[in-house]
RNA sequence: GCACCGAUGGUCUAGUGGCUAGGACCUGAGCCUUCCAAGCUCAUGGCCCGGGUUCAAAUCCCGGUCGGUGCACCA
């Protein structure tokens, strides 16, 4: 991994921000061929998850106020409370210690205080190493950063550690946009925060990082997806139980066999794996080192039910790269709780159903000089009654409660009836299916799994051997010579290539050889070169970077060629 | 946050309590050159930061920052 690490500073790819200052970790700046080759990944995301899936894309702020994670259960998971060992140095969660040993189930939400009084009244001791912790100082780690809207003390707000509370809070209109209907999907692409307390492998666990996700919109009662257009995609799966009984044994199974299986328990969740891994292949990712590798049962997220996640193989270590979870109605549930508006969907029955309903219309008129105060509550009990037991309603008079006092109501005067509805439908909360992407991890993944080192004539060639559709340059020209016109010839080309939506580089420094190993390390796949020949019969040569093939291409067919390549409608080997 | 290790041009490195900190690659200019890192000339550019010891610190000591690895954490 170092010589990719080096390559992507010296190239240009991603490296560490505001090193002149010292540089803070966990933060990282996209160079020039990192920005394109990352635009180009999201490119095609947005491609297969948006546009081809029919899902809406938006774009929702980072700053997001403190209510939306206290809805969220964000707030309340992160206030991680540790403890030191002062003997052996081990850091424990210090809610968890004291939960474990004694009948406190509610740790986490005692201030750290009141924790550390807990420690050091009930003896408690390392779980390590068993050396008293009383005395230790109990400290918090908050995973979001934390900020303040508006002037003074403002109100609280966080950067967003998920884009998804994106598309959660605007659920109510993105429902309207999808005029109701289910399922609808919501897609966002942008950065997400998390202050983590050791960032560590580059662009793997960063502070500050770009996220792609889409929050798919089910009715659980609903039709499932089209299984039929993933049918021939085999996805390599890592089951909970293979893992817990230490097998490296994986299962090659279609959307379909997985779920007749048993394997994967929603369709939807298998048609996303199916799409992922589709897309992963095709930013190049290599299938080889790549498997989904379902969650434990212990490690799901407070809001998950069941979670795959796409991993890929860096350098012995499993890296993930996208989580596909079943977060049921969780989130809209709780955002209906906490939030004034309305997070369900009106499903209408096939036939409207009409239904007897019992009801009732009190005389105020009698209730308020009666029960003064208590008119109102006396009339909501009535309400609650009569749905709940009509028969009370047989006598003269009917005898509610309210806060312990009873109430006695002529029936005639509570306007109790029991009356024919017809209901078209109902509001259901939908269920949210979940693939989330971390983008600089894929990115990070591709250039690991795309770098290569080529022996030729002796000479060691790095090569990014990266797919053409996300490389950050698509063609490279240079004249062979910078002279006798051919540089001018060579630099017009670029600018028509350039002028029909080609990312061009020129280069007319050093020998061709030296011209193509710097394209070969950023991953250009095409390099045009004009040569004397061009002068005569307008035709260049186009050079393959993986197989350093060569053939003659008229100058007029150039730009239809190379945009034929890069968009794999042609093969470099049938021209 | 802890422990261990490390930090020298853009990159990779040599090196030492004391001359002008050396090399390779890269990059730029020029010469040469008719397709895969050729050669020659020249040029740009460096001892992570702060404090201490010392006549003298890039070098030794302390602290910090950053990085790597392990522990812990990873909603």
């Amino acid at each position: 991994m170092s010589e990719l690490d080096e390559l992507a500073r010296r190239r240009g790819f991603f490296f560490q921000a505001n090193e002149a200052y010292g540089g803070v970790s966990g933060f990282y700046t996209y160079g020039p061929e990192g920005a394109a080759l990352k635009r180009n990944v999201e490119e095609t995301w947005r491609d297969r998850f948006v546009t081809r899936e029919g899902n809406m894309e938006i774009d929702a702020p980072t700053v997001t106020p403190e209510p939306v994670f206290v809805a969220s259960g964000h707030l309340d998971g992160f206030d991680d409370m540790l403890v030191e060992c002062a003997e052996c140095g081990e850091s424990h969660r210090a809610d968890h210690v004291v939960e474990d040993n004694t009948d406190i189930a509610d740790a986490e939400t005692y201030p750290t205080e009141k924790v550390e009084e807990v420690i050091a009244k009930h003896d408690l001791v390392c779980p390590s190493c068993g050396a008293p912790l009383a005395g230790q100082s109990v400290d918090e780690f908050n995973l979001m950063f934390e900020t303040s809207i508006g002037p003074g003390s403002g109100q609280p707000g966080y950067l967003r550690p998920e884009t998804a509370q994106g598309m959660f809070t605007e659920f109510p209109r993105l429902k309207e946009y999808a005029r109701n209907q289910l399922p609808f999907g919501a897609a966002q692409i942008g950065t997400g925060y998390r202050n983590e307390i050791s960032p560590r492998k580059a662009l793997v666990r960063a502070r500050e990082f770009t996220m792609a996700e889409l929050e798919f919109f089910v009715d659980p009662e609903g039709n499932g997806p089209d299984l039929s257009r993933v049918a021939d995609v085999e996805l390599p799966l890592y089951p909970a139980g293979a893992q817990e009984s230490e097998g490296e044994e994986y299962l090659h199974l279609t959307p379909r066999e997985a779920l007749e299986e048993g394997v994967v328990g929603d369709e939807w969740v298998a048609y996303f794996l199916a799409r992922s891994k589709v897309w992963f292949e095709r930013v190049g990712v290599d299938m080889e080192r790549f498997r989904f590798r379902q969650h434990l049962p212990g490690e799901l997220a407070h809001y998950a039910s069941d979670c795959w996640d796409a991993e890929g193989e860096v350098d012995g270590d499993w890296i993930e790269l996208e989580g596909v979870a079943s977060r049921t109605d969780y989130d809209l549930s709780k955002h209906s709780e906490h939030a004034d508006d309305t997070f369900t969907i009106f499903k209408q029955y096939d036939e409207p159903k009409t239904v007897e309903r019992a009801t009732v219309d009190p005389d105020m008129s009698y209730l308020g000089p009666e029960f003064g105060g208590d008119a109102g509550a006396v009339e909501d009990a009535l309400e609650a009654l009569a749905e709940r037991d009509r028969s009370a309603f047989d006598g003269d008079e009917v005898t509610v409660e309210v806060d312990g006092e009873a109430y006695t109501v002529p029936t005639e005067k509570t306007g109790f009836a029991v009356e024919e509805v017809t209901e078209s439908g109902r509001h259901i909360v939908p269920h949210v299916v979940e693939p989330a992407f971390g983008v600089g991890r894929a990115v990070y993944t591709v250039l690991a799994h795309n770098y290569d080192e080529d022996e030729v004539e002796g000479e060691t060639r790095d090569v990014l051997r990266l797919p053409a559709e996300v490389s950050p340059t698509t063609v490279g020209v240079f004249p062979l010579m910078d002279k006798d016109g051919l540089g001018d010839t060579a630099r017009d080309l670029a600018a028509d290539l350039r002028e029909a939506g080609l990312s061009v580089t020129y280069d007319d420094s050093g020998n061709i050889g030296r011209r193509y190993r710097r394209q070969d390390e950023v991953g250009t796949p095409y390099c045009v070169t004009v040569d004397y020949e061009s002068l005569e019969d307008d035709t260049v040569t186009l050079r393959d970077r993986d197989t350093t093939d060569q053939v003659r291409v008229d100058i007029d067919d150039l730009v239809d060629v190379v945009a034929a390549l890069r968009d794999g409608e042609r093969d470099f080997a049938d021209l």
